[in-house]
DNA sequence: CGATAACTGAGAATCGAGTATCATCTCTCC
DNA sequence: GGAGAGATGATACTCGATTCTCAGTTATCG
């Protein structure tokens, strides 16, 4: 049984994002709550080894988490505000740039620029 | 005047290399020239003070270096050898994927795979 | 050669991200 | 209510990357 409350919270905020979050990032949107870093990271390291959650790198330093259900996407980076949204869609062409002898077996595309509330602020 | 010779040492073999490469991985590219390693983060400094050198961030954890005088280029990373390779060419489309009131100002495709020597000893 | 400023390597110091520890708290089951 | 496992927040700690410090070295110019 299952009675971590705190963790609960901490996922559920996650699962709200509009994109992957860092345990930084995700802290800061739960003050008020009282839950502590540790917590944080705690809730996100066993919902990685559960799999219920990813971890993904973007640019722009550490590591960001989402949850595992979402399919095939990328990110658009604000240079702004540092946060990542999550895309719809891929592209094509990608073989192309494969040198002979090299398998590719994943790719990341990340967009960078300025968000819809930045530029408008901005 | 400049006469800091091992400066131009780390920087010939940075320009020397197919890809972006760490202060660590430029390093131990010079292993056995007794370059210490805080000459080389003075030379990459330097260098991109000076605007002959450039940050670059690939997936895959810290900083990495590469002369600014390249065009426009992606990234093939090898998960074995940790290696960013140099690839040319770009892809198309990546407007479609902006959403609205974003603006997009610049992008990065990192393939991620296998490289030829990893590949070919795997 | 001799003075001076730039350069150098080694190791100490710093910084941030993430982890471990610990005393306390709280479910759950009885 | 009481016992015990699991959860929690604060904080100390670890670890790797980068920068700083300093004493010794070296290039340049006269």
């Amino acid at each position: 049984m299952r009675r971590a409350k705190q963790q609960l919270t901490v996922l559920r905020a996650l699962g709200a994002a509009d994109g992957p979050l860092s345990a930084k990032e995700l802290w800061s949107r739960l003050s008020g709550t009282g839950v502590g870093l540790a917590t944080v990271y705690r809730a996100l390291q066993r919902g990685v080894e559960e799999g219920t959650l990813e971890a993904v790198e973007v640019l722009g330093g550490g590591v960001r988490y989402e949850p595992k259900d979402r399919k095939h996407h990328h990110y658009f980076l604000c240079s702004i505000c540092d946060h990542a949204f999550d895309l719809f869609g891929c592209v094509e062409g990608l073989e192309s740039l494969v040198p002979d002898g090299f398998q590719m077996t994943r790719h990341e595309v990340v967009l960078l620029g300025t968000c819809d509330a930045c530029a408008s602020a901005g």
